[in-house]
DNA sequence: CAAAGTTTGTTGACACATCAACTTAAAATA
DNA sequence: TATTTTAAGTTGATGTGTCAACAAACTTTG
């Protein structure tokens, strides 16, 4: 959970809980994090922070903490931590860039691509299942919302 | 972020991230959760944990621990840690059950009354902004699209 | 070239999330 | 009533998310 509640129970007129939009998002995005963690405990032993950076990692050239960071969002503290411990796991290898040393080029290892293979086909498949779960039309109403909504999280204040 | 980004970046047909749900779900709770956060801090000085808190209790007749899990799925563990910290600071008031020694029940201090009502006003006009930027008809899509995502979170294998 | 600014990554602090083990109190039932 | 089961809260461990301060390496500009 994180957002979900908050609107005044005492006067606003009564709008269910489950037809709050910021409410259905939290416990959506909780329960979506929730099955791809246990999707990823079953097939193989990759928290869901590995993944994502495994994610990445596999289909980039050259991969560094901040590719990593602007292609998924996840805050740099956060990758520098993971990824220091997946290079400690052997899930990493990492190389200083040739000639800018701020930069560190990251690399599967035989064990990452061996675990994120087995992990893919889940996950794959689940992603194609959420494709296909929505008829195109809904889906497409589904991302318009979503780009209103995202606008919408710009403001702090709403005018009358 | 969170969930976001679990397919394969290889393999899949070129589904760009942002008609992705899971990866849409996960970014607009992120910002929803940070403009939340954003509010309460210039409207007072609650958290967002302690506000989904006080929504409860202050629309609760008798709230214990449990009914606020109850209606807002928030952990136990994070809810006995929070409303012991807020008692400490006065935000709340605890009185064991007459009868059942187990419970506790929590009301409202002036202290919370006020930074309650301080931020309420924001927080209300936020929630009714976000209930009308959509309009009805994809309101209900929505909806109806939550419901679908909803149950899906439940598998754990996708039969192909 | 040197000062100033930017980018890359690291670290610390803290709030939030999840899970499991545990205590105490009440309820069920044998 | 004694035993077992269930409910209410607590606590610890661990992982995730966010933010801000920071050091080092590069770039820009005067």
């Amino acid at each position: 959970m994180e957002d979900s509640i908050e609107y005044s129970a005492q006067a606003q007129p009564d709008v269910p809980l489950n037809r709050l939009v910021t409410y259905r998002i939290a416990r959506l995005h909780a329960k979506l994090n929730s099955q791809a963690t246990r999707i990823l405990k079953e097939n193989g032993k990759l928290t869901l922070m590995q993944w994502r950076i495994l994610v990445i990692v596999n289909a980039t050239e050259d991969a560094t903490h901040s590719k990593i960071a602007a292609k998924t969002q996840i805050d740099g503290g956060q990758i520098s931590r993971c990824v220091k411990s997946m290079i400690a796991a052997d899930l990493l290898s990492a190389e200083v860039h040739p000639t800018d040393h701020r930069q560190v080029n990251l690399r599967m290892t035989p064990k990452s691509t061996a675990m994120f293979q087995q992990a893919l086909p889940a996950m794959r498949k689940r992603q194609s299942y959420f494709g296909k779960a929505l008829p195109k039309e809904q889906h497409d109403v589904l991302i318009t919302a979503f780009d209103t909504l995202d606008a919408m999280t710009e403001l702090s204040v709403f005018p009358d």
